[in-house]
Parts: C-alpha cells; structure tokens; sequence
DNA sequence: TTTGAGAAAATGAACGTTCATTCAGTGATA
DNA sequence: TATCACTGAATGAACGTTCATTTTCTCAAA
C-alpha cells in the first residue's frame, strides 16, 4: 500500500539520523536502506525538507499525545505532574532515535520559523499543569521560563546522557531521583498540616 | 602579523556561524566576510575541519579560564557555587555567539570522539566543587549525574531561551530567580543552627 | 482461465548546483 | 632577482532533484 512506503522511508529516515546523524543524511542513503530508488522517495514527498518535517510533525505529536494521555483530572496537581514527567521519560527512553532526531532537527537549516517557536513548547501540557499548580501555591514563585528551564533542560540533559552511558535511566533509582529532584526544584515544600491524612 | 590573520579567521567564523547557522557556513563565506580569499584560509589551517575544531577548543578554554577565575578558596562552598554559575551565565551572556558555536558544534559531523566526551564536562569545575559540597552534607543525595543534569540542563536552557527572547537573563530578579532555583534544586536546606551569625 | 492493454509505481542515470580544496599566477618587498 | 603572502579560477566530489524508461499491477474481454 502507498501510506506503508511511505512509513517505510519515514522510519528509514529515523534509523539513519539515530546512525549516522542528520548531517549525512541524504537520500540516496535513505533509498539504499529502505530498498527503493532514491526517485521513488519523490513519489511520496514532495522534497527532502517536506519530509524530514513531516517526521518532525509525526514525532512531536506521537509525544504529545503520549504525555497527555498521561494526564488523570482526578489526581490533582501532583500526581498529575508526576505523571506527565514520568510519561516524557517514558517516551524517549526506548526511542534512542526519536530522541536523537528531535535534538537535531532543532539545528538543521530546514526549521520553519514556526516549529522554531514549538521546540520550547515540546511540554506544553505540562507548563500549563504548572500555571495551575503556581496558583494554587504548590510550584515557587519562580518565572515561568525560569520553570521551564528545569524541566525541559533537566529532562533533555539527562536523557542525552543516558543515551551517552552516563547513567542508566531504567535503573529505578535513578529514575526516581531524577523525579524527585525535578519536583523538588519546581514545587514548594509540602507542608505538613495540608498533607492528606490517610487516617484522621 | 600571521596571528592577527589567525584571529580574524576564527572570529569571522563566529560571526556567521551565529548569523547563518553552522549549515550555511562555507569557506567562501567566511573568505568575502573577512575580506580575504578562500585560498587563504589555508594559509592558517590544513582544513575546514580543523578550523571548526581549533575554535571549539579557544571558545572552551576562555569559558574554562572565565569560570575558574571566579573561584575563591576562601568563600566556601555555596559561595564558591554561585560565583561559579554566575561566572558561566556572565560569560555566554554577551556572547551570543559563543553561545550559538558550541550548541551547533555538538551536532557537526566534525566532532571528534574526545571532544563528544567533553561536552558533558563543560562544567567541570562546578562538578568538581559539587562533589566536595556533596561529602559536606551541603549538597543533595542524587546521583552525580543528576545533579549535572540540572545545572547543566537548567543554564543551557534558559539561554538557549534568554537568546531566543523568551526571557531576559539581564534583569537582575530573573537572573536571581534562575540562581536562587539552581541552589535550591541542588543544595539541601540550610539549617538555621548552622548558619554562620554575623553578631553572636 | 488466459490475454493484453492501459494505469500506476518504481527505477536509476543524468543534470545542475554547491562546496571544500588545490595550485598556477600576481605583485609587493627586500 | 628571490621571497613571500596572497589570490581566485579550476577541480572534482557530493548532493538534491528530475524524468525518460521499465516493471508491476489491474481488470475487462475473450
């Protein structure tokens, strides 16, 4: 069928970012791997550009959807950014390549200024989380970018070096460091009479 | 003198790497913008490659030396720590790009394995000192790398984020903020009992 | 079931362009 | 004249893209 060839390049594409980076990326090495003719790549995209940001469109959403779904009203502010930090992690920690292509895509000379502007909103379900959580009391009275600079840095750079073998994120106690480290930059202290008694 | 036509060779790089992007960048271009010929270039360097790699290496060593500068044996940990980070903000604040360089430089196809493993140690001194601040009790009980993740995580970000104009580092309650949230994501809470009072 | 003609998909050689690198030539200075 | 830094046209490799041609598929007629 025509959407499989065209999922086919798609993920040829990816592979071979992950392998061999975006800067020797080129088509006829897409062809070669996917085992077509670097013309018939032209039958499903209009150009090299066209394609690599529809892989960039497909991964960002495949993310976001990912995080969202994560997303639970009934649990409150905490559990929910818990939840939406663990869901991010999540994604990327078995998509080596999904992560790799998302950091170079952000330097390739493709980049329309509008997916320019996305790149910092990678997270934008859980920013909004963290206005309501800021409202509420329960993040510090940090600027928002100020905010956003520990998550969305923090995350990045851990999963880069994770992917470098600096540490192993599937360790559960790192993981959950990282958790807790991240919640511990962002929210205030709890307090202890506003602590939900398990037992009155 | 052959220096001087060393140095502006290399700062014509920056110039367009930060104006263009490291993709547009091209022998040709940097020969027009720093009025000389292409030819010429290689009078000075064997190739583009080493051109680009001499510069990562300058650019490295004036942060390595700015950063160090700003360390007082005298000062303890936390005051050593934020004069450090400080130091760091200070020196890629003006120098967008410095800045711009060594983010684009990660993910050249020139990169050197050495020079991957390097990028990760940008900080080194601040991790010296962190490690120190960790056997002191001051510091937090994450692994190392996390504590890495979030300093170097958290400065890259925000900025990649002050350059992009989503915030503005040069205000001094922004610039506070960003420091403020970097201690405290990282520093256990200071003990009252412990604090060094200025009148006993 | 077989045939075959027309449609659709795929091919890969060829093209034009860009780019790093080279080198024969230029001109100023000693 | 000899030396030197410098020039910029020439070179060839690499790349994205095109398109004339071939192959594969489809399905109605025999």
């Amino acid at each position: 069928m025509a959407s499989d060839k065209k999922q086919l390049i798609l993920s040829t594409v990816l592979d071979l970012v992950k392998q061999t980076g975006f800067y020797h990326l080129n088509m006829k090495a897409i062809a070669e791997r996917a085992g077509i003719s670097a013309g018939t790549i032209y039958l499903y995209f209009k150009s090299k550009e066209e394609l690599i940001n529809e892989l960039y469109q497909t991964v960002l959403g495949e993310f976001n959807q990912a995080v969202l779904h994560s997303y639970a009203p009934e649990v409150g502010f905490s559990g929910n950014f818990e939840a939406m930090l663990r869901a991010a992690v999540d994604f990327y920690l078995p998509r080596k390549d999904y992560f790799s292509f998302i950091e170079q895509y952000t330097y390739a000379p493709f980049l329309f200024k509008e997916s320019q502007e996305e790149n910092f909103s990678l997270l934008l379900p859980i920013f909004k989380l963290l206005r309501q959580g800021k409202k509420e009391g329960l993040v510090k009275a940090f600027p928002e970018p100020v905010l956003i600079s520990i998550i969305h840095g923090t995350l990045n750079t851990i999963l880069k070096m994770h992917f470098a073998h600096k540490l192993d994120l599937r360790k559960k106690s790192v993981y959950q460091s990282f958790c807790t480290a991240v919640r511990e930059a962002v929210t205030n202290p709890a307090n202890k009479d506003s602590l939900p008694t398990p037992h009155p």
